[in-house]
DNA sequence: GATGAATGAGATTTCATTCAT
DNA sequence: CATGAATGAAATCTCATTCAT
């Protein structure tokens, strides 16, 4: 009756088991992490995990999908019912905060094992995801170019990719030991840099 | 008494090797490539390889280090005889548009495998040069600070690394078979987006 | 004061899971079959199963000896009181056939799976009884023989081989979408392709 | 310039390892053979396989489809330029006593392991090529049948298939220590056993 | 009787590296 | 310089089985 994809079962085991392996993956990568230390940080054995999953891929699916849900989830809403494209992009940034501290994993995964995920069959989703990021930024970005609101020779695709990753990159940054900064100073940083510039 | 050491022996058909791992390190990655795969690009056995290079890491070594050094070089000279905060981030921005294109693989390395490389002590030097540069950063935007040029709010360590990153990164996107866009273009992009701004 | 062996206690549910687990040997041989897939067919975890068996082997064994006891009941009765050795042979031939389609699992599995079995002390009767088998039918290849009904040249085991194989086989051949023959028309062909080959 | 397809580049040494390991395949069947037990054969390590192979399945193919090769050749070959279906039928089976000797480990792992090839895409040769040797059989059984030679109630497939299986199978039987019989034994066993049964 | 979690042994495979020829 | 063969460590994964709840 249940379907027999172990990935369809929820439990809280799991979630636990996931939220152990992102940790590593942030702080690693997904193929610099092996599963016997996915293991280890969860006191079990690595054959054990395979009790709970497929195959390390799909523990990787889980933490990706999950976030690719949340952010395009998030950018859908933000530029519904907007009245300028600037507040528009404002949304989108501002989705982002939220949504980013919750997946540091999957961003870090993204940014070291983007080569190895997007080329394989079961990861498309990461590709169709992606293209729908970029139509919507791009959207705005067109949507303030024709209202006058933003400079007219920029190139909308090329300042998307810009923005996206100094968006997303930082909450990947490796953390180190001594000070670094959250999520919400990153973006706060960003914000001002972007829309009022370096200069005073 | 030459240095036994096969790193000392230059020759052209190294730095072709050299080239070659390069080329595969910044499409799919320094772990994700197989000493296999740059032997078959070279046309040999993996074995062969062995005669050129101590180790995988000692090729990958080659490549991060003469990028260090070409970056140093050139942000040394940019800030010197500078006589604005500006036009010293100016020129430190125009150097990298020179390197960066060169040394593509590096970056790619240095965004992929990061904690793998910074872990072993045969890479220490790559802590140290990023320090340097840095500090090179830091020091003009305290001084624009300082000069009234920039403003005084700035976190000079967060903005620096988020100029770095977006000044870097976009050198190791991933070449797709659509547009993509030159050294150069991403540049100027980036500099006209930063200086000036996204409004008009 | 029943035996503690879980295999002395039969019940409804134990046969029916016997009879989940034959198909699936049946389909793709005993070792090649996971208990989680019988598990799977039985609505059940795999763990589960181990409160009807003992092990994956108890089942097999459960298999194998019900068929073996079934053939070996069938030819004993067969070869009874029979006049001419052709009548005998006939009659083993016509036992099986009702016996056959009844073990389609343990005639794959004796197929598949022989030397894993073989090899086990606890299948010791395996060898047992195809011994006693064979010298069923031997003793009245060699009667018909010396009755003058079976060509003199005859090689008594050898013929003995090749007719339990054509006999028994065919029922393991694997179900395929298409057009199948059941165990009844199989033998019937047979009978009819073989009988007059043997007579002189 | 050569493919980098390590199926593709013959040795001595590949063709010993392929050897050693159809002798273990013919003895207990492809899935039950560990490769750890083919490079014990040949005294090396298990990973030291995987510089000749790229993998189980591929040692396992080489032998398949040489087998299958050889049948279809010999096949082809004897079917043409017959006067008679009985001649055609009698050239097949000669042309398998041939070739089979050659090829027990194949024999083997068909019998035993067919379900695990013939489910995987790689394997699909496999379901393409006994097509092929039925389409033969049948071909000349029912020529037989029009020219009057052989008995006009012939299921032809159903005659093939046992055919087909009391010809092949043999040579899969496990190699007792006691008496075993020759291939050649075998197939003459055999066809004074069957040949006067199909003519009318 | 069944679940859910885990064990533990062993399987296939990967890959940087070595070395005699 | 290059080949061809091999090493050896480690990785992912499989699966029968156990057991507390």
């Amino acid at each position: 009756m249940t379907t027999s994809k172990k990935a369809a079962l929820p439990s809280e085991r799991r979630a636990h088991l996931v939220q152990l392996a992102g940790d590593l993956f942030a702080e690693k990568g997904f193929r610099a992490t092996t599963v016997r230390e996915i293991a280890d940080a969860a006191g079990i054995l690595s054959g054990s995990l395979y009790h709970h999953f497929d195959s390390k891929e799909s523990i990787g699916d889980e933490i990706l999908s999950a976030f690719l849900d949340d952010v395009l989830a998030g950018y859908r809403e933000a530029v519904q019912d907007t009245d300028t494209a600037r507040t528009a992009i404002e949304q989108i940034v501002h989705s982002s905060t939220a949504t980013l501290s919750r997946h540091r994993a999957a961003l870090t995964m993204l940014q070291n094992d983007w080569p190895y995920f997007s080329a394989q069959p079961r990861f498309a989703y990461l590709r169709k995801a992606t293209k729908e990021i970029e139509q919507i930024w791009v959207a705005q970005l067109e949507r303030g170019k024709q209202s006058g609101e933003f400079r007219a020779d920029l190139d909308a695709k090329l300042v998307y990719r810009l923005l996206r990753d100094i968006l997303w990159m930082p909450t990947a940054w490796p953390r180190s030991r001594g000070a670094s900064w959250s999520t919400d100073q990153i973006v706060k940083g960003l914000l001002s840099l972007l829309f009022d510039g370096i200069t005073r």
